[in-house]
DNA sequence: ACAGTATTTATCCAACGGGTTAATTTCTTC
DNA sequence: GAAGAAATTAACCCGTTGGATAAATACTGT
């Protein structure tokens, strides 16, 4: 008798399922936060034992750090390669914003793990050794096109960078973080395209008027009919 | 014998435990977020037995909607008080700007709340039909200032009044919400007395700059000597 | 003073959830 | 082809947690 084949009961590949379980965990924590988050769905999610979760990355917690850290690695990186150094000011400024809004509504997952992070208050991201090293490149690169456009006259005034940073941050954060809540109590979508587009123009409007002092594009919506076009943008 | 005069085991309140139970529940659901949380903790923070929860309000889930609808209703209430009408449009803003702010750092909680209900994708808040109602007026309060203020000249732009308040709000709300985070990996103390005042400035130059066309004090630190102040900032 | 009701306490428990132990299967290498 | 190491599975452990049951205590009207 022809001895059968074997039929695999499982393949080794330690690699690809440590980075299935962090995929996984990624989902279940921004999904559920910290405490919301079960670690058998993690497994199952990650088609993997629960037991395998201890033996390639550690306990719940050290997972959940794990997962923050490659978050924050991966956008930092992504900005990087903005090369804003090669842009005048206020076209760099929109190319900001318009990355971080685009890169929060690629990547929600982000926005729900530094929400459920600084529901924490940051407790575990202090353990960390590697986040803090990676900011300071960042701050430098906003700095530089602030004071060039200072210098150029572009802009009317000099700002904290970090301060500009979170503004721009806090814009863009807020809106999608947020827009399950505020969708309800203000009782439209906030989601759809149109809305999305609008909130854009505002922000771009709102960031440069500041900065260069001149009114920009799709932020004035209106100022010649008196006020009629107030009324009309809440439709 | 006489008869020893009885000590109370307990004295019957059932208005005012309820009102510690909302008020325990407040601080354990911001501290700890809806999986968080823990009922006996509730009930211990409370000085009342587990049971008086579902005895007064319902199960862990209802609990939390009716701390979530108590921290809507209290900021709302608040901010009639601030009647804006009396102000001419650019003190107006300013006024909304560190109302929000300070009612934000006054209440962290309610910042709390909030991020917790986002991650639950407002499951909760959807349910709640007192919520709904309590936010046109106070949309439409922001829609006279900026009427008034394109009216007059003072603001270069009419501005939809839900963008812009969810602007003020996101500028408010990301720097708290996540000082924690930001503070790690900026390295600097985002809550020192300094810090707070310095953003403060930044929001309001930032926002009525935009509006109106002229810098605003603190916003403008720096225009005169090249790009010295830029640098100094940061220290 | 008595009955009926509202409020509070004292226990209990079944389900769940994180983590561990021990056995099983695959890979490597000699 | 045997031994040892690495990866994976299966089963169990045990403290926790939301919630339930029943009894005790205070208040109200009559």
């Amino acid at each position: 008798m022809a001895k059968a084949k074997r039929t695999l009961k499982w393949q080794r590949d330690p690699e690809g399922m440590r980075l299935r379980i962090l995929e996984a965990a990624k989902q279940e924590f921004s999904a559920h936060g910290l405490a919301g988050a079960r670690v058998d769905r993690i497994a199952a999610k990650a088609g993997a034992n629960k037991r395998m979760l201890y033996y390639h990355v550690g306990n719940k917690d050290e997972l959940y750090l794990a997962v923050l850290e490659g978050a924050y690695d991966k956008i930092r990186s992504e900005e990087r390669g903005l090369d804003l150094e090669h842009l005048d000011p206020p076209e760099a400024i929109r190319r900001l914003i318009e990355f971080t809004w685009n890169y929060f509504l690629r990547n929600p997952e982000f926005l729900s793990l530094l929400q459920t992070e600084n529901l924490a208050r940051a407790k575990h991201l202090k353990k960390s050794t590697k986040v803090k090293s990676m900011h300071s490149p960042f701050v430098e690169m906003i700095r530089t096109v602030v004071r060039r456009g200072v210098d150029s006259g572009d802009f009317q005034v000099a700002v904290d960078p970090v301060q500009l940073y979170i503004s721009i941050a806090g814009l863009c954060f807020f809106y999608l973080s947020n827009s399950a809540t505020l969708s309800v109590i203000f009782g439209r979508d906030l989601l759809d395209k149109k809305a999305k587009d609008e909130r854009l123009a505002h922000m771009v409007g709102l960031v440069l008027a500041a900065l260069t002092g001149q009114s920009v594009a799709l932020f004035e919506i209106a100022k010649a009919p008196k006020s009629r076009a107030a009324v009309a943008q809440t439709a």
